[in-house]
RNA sequence: GGUCCGGUAGUUCAGUUGGUUAGAACGCCAGCCUGUCACGCUGGAGGUCGAGGGUUCGAGUCCCUUCCGGAUCGCCA
């Protein structure tokens, strides 16, 4: 526990968290809610709870204290500290050897009612229930110390960005509607009539700004507004990010800056986890190898690419595709059903099919699609794949916008069904060189992620394929989740110009949909880049725990709702008159 | 918006081919118990089986509609 300033008062003279055989003998007084009451008769026992922790406090001679007491009554109790004999010493608590014999009870606050769940197991009851009653769930020591562990880590990444220079500045919540790909939360202006605000789905534009403006290293626990439907990894609604940026950056500076506070808090907060520098992939290796941009580094299995060897080969599926292998070692000895359910996996995601070879002792290949290999492509096979005895070797074959995917999804999948993913560490990775463009689907190239990330080549690269131009744009990927994202940022109009061209906008659309950057470039803006960790998720990581809204003191449910106060809720006429709104009937 | 799974006591769940009064554990209430810490023992209360309609002699169970929840796809630069 951090050191604290604590003063005594008609509440309490300790907290559970000073509580111990330091203060044997002492008369205090001490406040929480009661956890559970054990009534032997002659002598009841209450756990007493607090922040910090929990103690026990005997009731002998004085069981009329306890009258109309229940579990999670908010009390303060005051009684003599008394070493508890060597037998009934509790080891999982902190304030075990010791225990208040109560001579006074107050009652705090109202009698509690009978609970809608059991707090000290709360984890187990529905999450609905859990959040429309999200102040008791906070109470159960697991869930109340996820709240107290985000504070800390947010805490010490404040500390670490301090350090490194960055100044934490605020952006603004009332802003416009931005240039993100996401739906906006819009809030109706009051003085200007049919005219909105939008929350901020990052504070993108106004870090750029404060590069502008001069500020050198800025970084900000930043909350976002996207009005998209959750996931398990998702909020719905907000969402926080540690966001940075640099001025007189190159993406080596970003890298840098990023790796320091990730590495640092994973040290600090004892996460298992391979240091900075982390690997590097590009997004072309990683799409190959991996079959994913956010891959799961801790899956040993790695794809390569078998194309070339097919190709006017005569066997039909493959010939004309794109074909991938992947080598699972040791997957031979398996039963026919699990190499059927693995069929079935690669059907249920929209695969034709997905053909493989058993290598045996003699490393000679057996399996339905052996008798169309040549002898000259076993061989190769044999070198590529590196091929050992007791090997699957499956082939994934589609169209080349597919390949990918599928191959990705096969390994993945794999990786789970052989149990070979070394769950008790992390795993992290940079991904970049993200293409600038890809092709919509009729063909016609669109930015494929930031329209103000820097192209690599700058204008020049502009005039050749838009699909060979790469972005100076970067990933940190944790276990197959895609945890920051940064770039180096377009600061040139005239290349942002042509880019916007590219995908299809004139300088006009430009100048109104970002007009305020576009602006303020043309007064001299400095080469900035910056990237953005997703909190909540780190600490999701870190945690271990399968979903974000458990990282989140008071989350919105699945359905963007929040059920503790009734949010969204209808407003009165006036609220709508005031902001010139008239809400439709539903049909 | 699509697809899949689910909704039974306060909570977590079981409930067979449709068949007696719908069960268990925990919680709650009452009684007993002076060393428990998942206290123990005895007894008790507690159910619109999400809602509506249908099939049937009979529906928690089968069918239709609908509401709610979860996962997932779309969406999330």
């Amino acid at each position: 526990m951090q050191k604290m300033q604590f003063t005594a008062n008609k509440y309490r003279t300790h907290t559970t968290a000073m509580l111990g055989e330091n203060a044997l003998g002492e008369k205090v007084k001490t406040a929480g809610w009661v956890e559970n009451i054990r009534d032997h008769g002659g002598i009841l026992f209450v756990d007493l709870r607090d922040h910090y922790g929990v103690v026990q406090i005997t009731f002998q001679d004085s069981a009329d204290l306890l009258g109309g007491i229940h579990r999670e009554c908010c009390v303060s109790i005051g009684g003599e500290v008394l070493k508890r004999a060597e037998e009934t010493i509790n080891k999982k608590i902190a304030t075990g050897t010791i225990e208040i014999k109560a001579q006074s009870l107050e009652i705090l606050g109202n009698i509690s009612e009978n609970l809608p769940f059991e707090v000290t197991d709360s984890k187990a009851t529905n999450e609905e229930l859990r959040l429309r009653y999200r102040f008791l769930d906070l109470r159960n020591a697991e869930v109340h110390k996820a709240i107290v562990y985000r504070s800390e880590v947010i805490s010490y990444m404040r500390q670490i960005m301090n350090e490194m220079g960055f100044l934490e500045l605020n952006t603004p919540i009332l802003s416009a509607s931005s240039p993100e790909g996401a739906r906006d939360f819009l809030v109706p202006s009051r003085r200007h009539h049919g005219k909105f605000y939008a929350l901020p789905q990052a504070p993108q534009i106004f870090k750029q700004l404060y590069m502008i403006s001069g500020f050198d290293r800025y970084f900000q626990i930043a909350p976002c507004f996207r009005d998209e439907d959750a996931r398990a990894d998702r909020t719905a609604g907000e969402f926080y990010q540690l966001d940075m940026e640099m001025a007189f950056a190159e993406q080596e500076d970003v890298f840098a800056a990023g790796e320091a506070v990730l590495s640092k808090t994973l040290e600090k907060f004892r996460i298992a986890a391979n240091y900075a520098p982390y690997p590097r992939f590009t997004y072309a290796e990683t799409m190959l190898k991996f079959g994913s941009d956010k891959p799961d580094l801790r899956n040993p299995l790695f794809i390569i690419e078998l194309s070339d060897l097919f190709v006017g080969s005569g066997f039909k599926p493959f010939a004309d595709k794109t074909v991938r292998g992947l080598r699972v070692p040791n997957m031979a000895e398996k039963s026919k059903s699990f190499f059927k359910s693995v069929e079935e996996f690669a059907l249920s995601i929209g695969m034709g099919g997905l053909g493989y070879v058993e290598v045996q002792e003699d490393l000679s290949f057996k399996g339905p699609i052996d008798k169309f290999i040549s002898d000259e492509i076993r061989a190769e096979l044999k070198t590529r794949a590196e091929l050992q005895s007791g090997d699957v070797l499956y082939f994934i074959a589609d169209s080349a916008k597919n390949a990918a995917n599928y191959a990705g999804q096969i390994r993945a999948e794999l990786g789970n069904r052989m149990e070979i993913i070394d769950k008790s560490r992390f795993e992290i990775c940079w991904i970049y060189d993200f293409p600038m463009f890809e092709e919509d689907e009729t063909a016609k190239p669109m930015f494929s992620h930031n329209p103000f990330s820097m192209p690599q080549g700058g204008l020049d690269a502009l005039s050749g394929n838009p699909l060979d131009v790469l972005a100076y744009q970067y990933d940190v990927v944790i276990n197959g989740v895609e945890l920051a994202s940064g770039a180096v940022r377009n600061h040139s109009n005239e290349i942002m110009v042509k880019a916007f061209e590219i995908a299809g906008y004139t300088e006009e659309d430009l100048k109104s949909r970002f007009g305020a950057l576009y602006g303020a470039f043309k007064f001299g803006a400095p080469p900035h880049a910056g990237m953005a960790y997703g909190v909540d998720r780190l600490l999701m990581l870190m945690l271990d725990e399968d979903s974000v809204r458990e990282v989140i003191a008071f989350p919105l449910n699945g359905n963007a709702q929040d059920l503790l106060l009734g949010a969204p809720s209808e407003v009165t006429e006036q609220q709508l008159r005031e902001v010139h709104i008239k809400v439709r009937e539903k049909h």
